[in-house]
DNA sequence: GCATATAGTATCAAGAAGGATACTGTCATG
DNA sequence: CATGACAGTATCCTTCTTGATACTATATGC
């Protein structure tokens, strides 16, 4: 998913499936989101929650997916600093997609890799 | 989404949901999957669906896709050559990811671009 | 005889994504 | 005074992905 990400929305049919895609791709965005459907995140608390994602990294993401609206970025004028993520009302409506990719891969990632332990937004 | 793809299952939570979008990333994998819900297709039925993916791609993307139990390939011993691609058993299992994923960018492609035509998947 | 269709492969090159590491300034804590 | 936390930046480097193009073999249709 390289190239398209933010400008080629040519319109195939599915494309719209690729439109999607294009805004969840990224080696950590879909675990921020998920991470962020359960609430307000500092920047620290995502680093910790998404182990070995360099901070350049997590910048990038973060402001990939700002620049798509699907986060809020809410700056404290603190000292230290305080930063807050959040979802946005469009990044809440991409729960539907999160949730399925999260069960289809609670069903079957005994075929890639080992089973998780429990995560509590699977209660919700 | 370049290092991860058949590698890292490291499982940190949420990572099930990374499973799922690794074998759907991928710039063209998505597209296709979609196009195989509607049923079985060649190898140049699946090129004139999926405009300006060049054989070698779409050869690579089938072939990982194959790899990872999502779509099967069969073969007649023919001349000139007759391959037929399907989604598995495994690959129907993702039908819910398409549709939510195709799903919202219907509902937000505007946001990015330009709407579909009608597609016939859309009524099932 | 020539073009066309089939399902790809081979080779080369470019560009983007991601990783590693070090660094910023200010405040509170020990 | 030194250290750590905060939220990042800056720089360099490697690897992966993707694209462009040309090529394979055989059978059929013209």
């Amino acid at each position: 998913m390289a190239k398209a990400r933010h400008s080629r929305f040519d319109c195939t049919p599915g494309c719209s499936v690729e439109a999607a895609i294009g805004l969840i791709d990224g080696k950590w965005k879909s675990i921020i989101l998920w991470h962020l459907l359960s609430g307000t995140l500092r920047f620290n608390e995502i680093r910790r929650q998404v182990e070995n994602c360099t901070p350049r990294m997590l910048t990038n993401q973060l402001r990939e997916m700002e620049a798509d609206g699907l986060i809020t970025r809410k700056v404290y004028a603190q000292v230290p600093p305080k930063v807050e993520y959040a979802l946005s009302d469009l990044g809440r409506t991409m729960e539907p997609i999160l949730r399925a990719l999260k069960d289809w891969g609670d069903a079957n990632i005994g075929l890639y890799g080992k089973p998780l332990g429990h995560d509590p937004r699977d209660a919700a």
